[in-house]
DNA sequence: ACATATGCTAACTATAGTATGTAGAACTAT
DNA sequence: ATAGTTCTACATACTATAGTTAGCATATGT
């Protein structure tokens, strides 16, 4: 598995998080998923699910699409 | 977690997979994953990690975005 | 000083991913 | 018709790691 697109996730995350204004603690409430796991997803440190992806896109009002890049 | 986000991933990657006329074994050779692992994807029975998304769509010659729908 | 936001560590629990074996369908060939 | 091959579904048990949770440190702002 190439890191470079899980990096690259993270950083859209993170993008459109602060594009929004909203804190990690406040995505992941809305996310239903814990406070620090957003923190290592846009850090990259976790290899993240399909139904977690779902979930954060959900939570930004993207489309998943939106959050990959290749 | 929606369960059709899953299991329309396993749809695509099974149309992409008979399009090339290729047996689950080959994808997973190809992809580098176990064999009845490519089964139970198309079947939709595990949660695949965005580093298996990428591994089976390169094996297929895809962007990740030609295996997801939303 | 206090509150808010994030990074980071470490330990735990749940589940993704591996591996083996059995069974059945479809098809070839003898 | 049946013996052999290929492909896939399914069950089960195992191993690796995703995802949870709590705690402490640092930075910034009020």
């Amino acid at each position: 598995m190439s890191k470079t697109t899980l990096e690259k996730f993270g950083e859209r995350v993170r993008e459109e998080r602060l594009k929004q204004n909203i804190s990690q603690e406040e995505l992941a409430s809305r996310a239903g998923v814990h406070r620090t796991y957003i923190g290592m997803i846009e850090r990259a440190e976790k290899n993240i699910t399909l139904g977690n992806i779902e979930k954060i896109a959900k939570a930004l009002k993207l489309n998943i699409k939106d959050l990959i890049t290749d």
